[in-house]
DNA sequence: GTCAAATTAGTGATCGATCACTTTCGTGTC
DNA sequence: GACACGAAAGTGATCGATCACTAATTTGAC
């Protein structure tokens, strides 16, 4: 059966009729209005159930100018945060909003045309970049990317990521690590720029060595590439990659020129992914509150969107390093 | 900037205006009902470009009755199809839907509830559950369940999955298996279930053994748990796993207990995760097309929503099997 | 009991499109 | 030139809610 051709809702008034009130006073009473005798509540209390009415959203969109929509964003290619996409969703529904999946496909000028566009479509109240993005400021409605700082400098809870690489790199040059290297990820992502920049002021406040520091996409292929191209005398035992995908490629290309890991290469990876825990070698890695980023991330746009201040960011830290079996002290070196 | 105090966007009305037309003949342009004059067109051409017009969806939604809204339905825990989603947003906005991602928490029941109430919210057009659920059929909305067969018997290009595991049992009995136990995953789902059914089949038709068929979840800690419970005299040479993280917990379940896979046992996955491509041993799995799998979705839901016949799904085989190192001969049995 | 203030309820316009129906225009035929 | 007829364009109603304003009722103080 098409839509079309459904019997179709009761309205705001034929509840009213039922009720014996004006459609005026539904009205009040769907939006708890407040200020309603008792008696006329409960009339139209009943009325409602014995209609079976359900407001039309379109209707009131239409009317109000708000459409109780939001946009995500993503870049089709690679990285799909699905947990964070749920939390997120999750969070608008109890909030009263729908959620729209859009991707992004194409370049970054693509993308950023793309999320101008919608934002300028009127279909979306605010719109959730995922994916890196150069938004101009003061579109018509509000745009967030995901990881960039707000004017008052607190990120959607990334900030934290820093402390998790100066942990490792602790954890790492306690086992007598000395050399490192880093696999940073796509650097238009604000989170990867993040650990990045801690990386190094990590390295440098530790007096240790960083063999070099290798831009990436997320796939991995490119760990596997960037390990296998590593000179025989680099010196490098310690990895830390910007996501569990480039870790593991990390750990095969340490395999393919007959490193062993960890004896010979110790490896960390971010994220925590189902199946690089139950790897062999089990993946030393961050746990990352996917969950919690997702809802902050969304609390934050509905709040922009309706115009309030900021909501507090979950405070707990949201990483977490855990310690498995691709991390050892390095092996001798005369 | 609230959308509200937005500068409103140009109505038919001013458009009409301007190109000295009635806001009804803009509405035709719109619609592209054809018979008009050429003149007429270029100058509504031009007063759209010159007001940046563009249509009130919500407006016409309103009056049309459709949203052009789709929704699908995922299941919150485990299992995020993020190919597939992709494909199916990408293709539902090619065809001028907007995509709604919704969670559906809870068991079975509740999410029949969700889907019902959704249905019958008028929100959407039409819906695409990608969890298992038992939908009544005839309520206000087409709904679309991934992987169950429609009155055709043509499933949304899932039922090719037999062949692949009836391929793989081939291939393994060939390399001398005789004894196989399957990692079945949850049954609620239909691919799973037809995997199944295959598997039983081929081994039967094969006359070979199954040590037993286990209906898991999608967790790793499944796989695992799974094998390590087998006994030690189970004779179990090759395990074909519903999916590739249950896959890998069963490598390293295998591994827990002194087998080494492949050489003691074999493990096929189902899926082609990446990491799992990059894990040692890497994992021998079948690669699905689940942008096509997207794809047709949501076009045979476009199709029932406009009442059109079904088209047709995407011939060539969804499914192809690869041959990696967690795959070999089973060891000399005396 | 009266009157003003506060509370509650009602009336009609409106949001921006499409629908159903009517009118105008243009063309060709006799 | 009158007429018919199809194409092109216009008029006003409508979808289902909220908004702005007005009217009715209740409350409270004196």
């Amino acid at each position: 059966m098409s839509q079309a051709d459904a019997p179709r809702r009761a309205t705001i008034h034929q509840v009213a009729r039922l009720a014996g009130v004006s459609h005026q006073t539904v009205s009040r009473y769907l939006r708890q209005d407040g200020g309603m005798k008792p008696a006329t509540r409960l009339q139209i209390d009943s009325a409602v159930k014995a209609l079976d009415y359900r407001p039309n959203l379109m209707a009131r969109s239409m009317r109000t100018r708000r459409t109780n929509r939001l946009a995500v964003i993503l870049s089709s290619t690679q990285y799909f945060p699905h947990r964070l996409v749920l939390a997120a969703s999750a969070t608008a529904h109890e909030r009263g909003y729908q959620l729209d999946i859009v991707s992004a496909e194409g370049g970054a000028e693509q993308r950023a045309q793309r999320i101008a566009d919608l934002a300028d479509s009127g279909q979306v109240d605010g719109i959730l970049s995922l994916a890196p993005a150069d938004v101009p400021a003061g579109g018509r409605v509000p745009v967030l990317v995901s990881g960039t700082y707000d004017e008052e400098m607190h990120s959607l809870g990334e900030l934290a990521d820093g402390s998790a690489v100066s942990e490792i790199i602790e954890h790492l040059a306690g086992l007598g690590h000395r050399t490192f290297f880093h696999l940073a990820g796509p650097q238009t992502f604000a989170s990867a720029r993040n650990r990045k920049i801690v990386y190094l002021e990590a390295i440098a406040r530790l007096g240790l060595r960083s063999y070099g520091v290798v831009d990436t996409d997320w796939s991995a292929q490119s760990g596997y590439d960037a390990v296998v191209g590593l000179p025989d005398d680099c010196g490098v035992t310690a990895v830390i990659a910007a996501n569990d995908v480039l870790a593991m490629g990390a750990i095969r290309g340490a395999f393919s020129r007959g490193w062993r890991v960890p004896d010979d290469l110790s490896v960390f990876g971010w994220d925590d992914d189902e199946i690089a825990r139950f790897a062999t070698p089990s993946l030393s890695t961050v746990i990352v509150d996917r969950e919690a980023q997702g809802r902050d991330a969304i609390l934050h746009l509905i709040a922009a969107v309706r115009g309030e201040p900021a909501p507090p960011t979950t405070t707990h830290n949201l990483n977490q390093v855990v310690h498995r079996e691709s991390v050892a002290p390095p092996p001798y070196q005369p």
